[in-house]
DNA sequence: GATGAATGAGTGTTCATTCAT
DNA sequence: TATGAATGAACACTCATTCAT
């Protein structure tokens, strides 16, 4: 299929990635890159508060742009797979943490970011909200994210 | 794969069910029964504020006891297709809908329901949790839910 | 498929027959019984040319009345395969010949036999001729069997 | 068993082709461009008689020649219905009617080009000439189809 | 006389991968 | 860099047959 899509033949793709695994893994590199640089910007803003905001707001616009690209990733256990022992992911979420729970490691801290990700993924991309237009996606995505960290809207 | 799971040949396989969309709907209509029990105790609640407190607790309990078979089904897109033009699923959804969010029918409020679903399937599989026990996962998951519907704890 | 059709298992019809084979042989001689039928009406009448026409009529009779099912019969190699070997079968085919070549045995005339059976056969079953009504294939189908045989029409 | 009967895997042959309907027509399309050929050289005789000489031999050669494959392409139900909707088979079924029957389209047309086709496919299949040796059939065939036809022999 | 459950051997098809060129 | 040809292993599904009940 990706070989078709591109109008190449299977083996050339090959020859460029080892296994379909290298494959899939570059292209959710290139989202997790994405998400670095959220996180990034949000690293360098002044304050806690406007980090969080800044960190809410970015995700939640990612999600968004790239909605059936992240839905893909996120909801494939194969990826979930090749994902745990990557490296660069498990620093991207460890930062991805600290700046939405700080250092308050309270024990429902892990569960929360995860629960938040797995709301926000899915709130992309199920059947029922394919008919929503972007924008409002956006906004609501926002405004339930902040209530579900305890912050201000 | 799930003949040889199970240690017969396929074809006994296709003796019980004449497809294999059978076979995913079959054990997707268990877990549907007991979602459809769970809301059907809360709908028989007194009041308001007790249903939705039982259904909160009900579907956390579903999802942490059913783990694993819970989010395969929602995490499936075939499933979901299949879902799609099915009675049973969308009488359930509806009456789900109505007792989360009752009468108001504000903007935001399939979404929310949405979310509420896939942040608690999304939390229950996630990899970052399966080392949670699941007296911890239902305590915690009760909690948010609750905050997320903008309920007391 | 066929105990489907008729409405029982499949056990069912395997306590009736011991294979397939049997079954199809026995859908099979019911034909055969049909056009010894007809040869033994023919071989009764009192003058050769008689003989020969109501020979030809008779067969071309059964060919259009039981279309369907004389050309699965004849078209499927598997059951020439079975009748090769069957006694009444060569029975059949052996007066068949005496019919219609008598007593010269021309070294052409197994040939021609068989040519006016593959003729009629396929010419009631033939995707071209789907739409031509009973009556008219009937009428065409008897001027040339007969001119085919040297006959007078 | 095509993959089998070849020596190569399943897969080699899906490698050549899309489809099992792809490689059937494949065949088929072999035996139809002879038949086209056969043709071809018939409408380019000077005379009509020549021509429909030309035909009925070069038909009979072709069906003895390749006798087994001709016969399988024929009495099978399914190529048929692949060749219905296949526009060079329809071609050079409309030239050979027109060959054979000329311009005096007799309401008995159709079904006389049928019943010889179906005739002589039927006649170098059927398991009683099995035995009989390529000459002898070819004589005695091109003899027949002229009668059929009401040529000279 | 019938059923339900099962099996072995196939069929048409796809997919990840390899390799010689 | 790319291709064509091939493979092993799977998958969804069918069919003729058997057997205990």
């Amino acid at each position: 299929m990706i070989a078709d899509e591109i109008g190449v033949t299977k083996a050339a793709v090959y020859h460029q990635f080892n296994t379909k695994d290298e494959i899939v893994l570059a292209a959710a590199e290139a989202e997790l890159a994405r998400l670095a640089a959220v996180i990034h910007a949000a690293e360098t803003e002044s304050s806690r508060t406007r980090a969080r905001d800044a960190l809410v707001i970015g995700i939640v616009d990612l999600a968004v742009d790239r909605r059936r690209t992240v839905s893909t990733i996120l909801s494939d256990p194969a990826i979930a797979g090749l994902f745990a022992e990557h490296e660069d992911f498990r620093d991207v979420m460890h930062r991805l943490r600290r700046l939405l729970i700080g250092d308050d490691a309270a024990r429902d801290a892990r569960l929360r970011t995860v629960m938040l990700i797995a709301a926000i993924s899915g709130a992309v991309t199920h059947p029922f909200v394919v008919d929503l237009d972007d924008e409002m996606l956006r906004t609501e995505l926002v405004r339930l994210a902040r209530r579900f960290l305890g912050l201000r809207g």
